[in-house]
DNA sequence: CTGTATCCTGAACGATACTG
DNA sequence: CAGTATCGTTCAGGATACAG
């Protein structure tokens, strides 16, 4: 239960995962889509969650021997059964209005 | 989504949430279940949670006018529903074996 | 007993520059 | 394009002392 938790530390690090249950990304992908994520932090997360396992990464050898590189991501069979369970996270989190504006508080 | 992870934040947050589910808990219960847990961590945590309308703290005042004071916390209804929510991760962490020893890497 | 206040350390984060 | 290196900042976490 501690896996589940090293595997996803970081506060950005479900929100990029969330991003690959869409589908695979590239490195350039993802750091549009999540502007917020500095390139350090998102390598960090990328490289944390491939060695936890969920995710796969493939360079794509294009042309010339080393140019462009072209690295996909891909979410591991692992990765991809995080899915329902970080939906059922977030259906929790949706649940819940907490209401204090102003008398409870 | 960003609720379920501001509600959960902290690595101890879950674990502390894992005594509850087993019942509920005083201050010096939690403490001595989770003894990695400063007082202040502890303290941070209980007063996170409340906030979030995970738990719900109360006050039993013994005979004295407040001595010693003796307060119970407790999941509220809310927070019960994470059972399983958190059973799914944990579930999900105990799946992986990660066998990076020695070939791989 | 149940916390809060204070101080300190270390990890995560963020920005920028630079390399393969 | 896909990162790493470096540096500074911010914040959660840990220890101890103290308060209601």
């Amino acid at each position: 239960m501690e896996i589940a938790l090293s595997a996803l530390h970081g506060r950005w690090t479900t929100l990029v995962i969330r991003e690959f249950l869409q589908g695979d990304r590239t490195f350039t992908e993802l750091r549009h889509a999540l502007p917020a994520l500095s390139d350090k932090v998102l390598s960090d997360r990328l490289a944390h969650l491939t060695e936890a396992g969920v995710l796969d990464r493939h360079r794509h050898r294009h042309r010339q021997p080393g140019w462009p590189p072209r690295v996909r991501y891909t979410l591991t069979a692992h990765g991809r059964r995080l899915g329902p369970v970080l939906q059922a996270l977030w259906d929790w989190g949706a649940q819940h209005r907490p209401p204090p504006p102003a008398g409870t508080r």
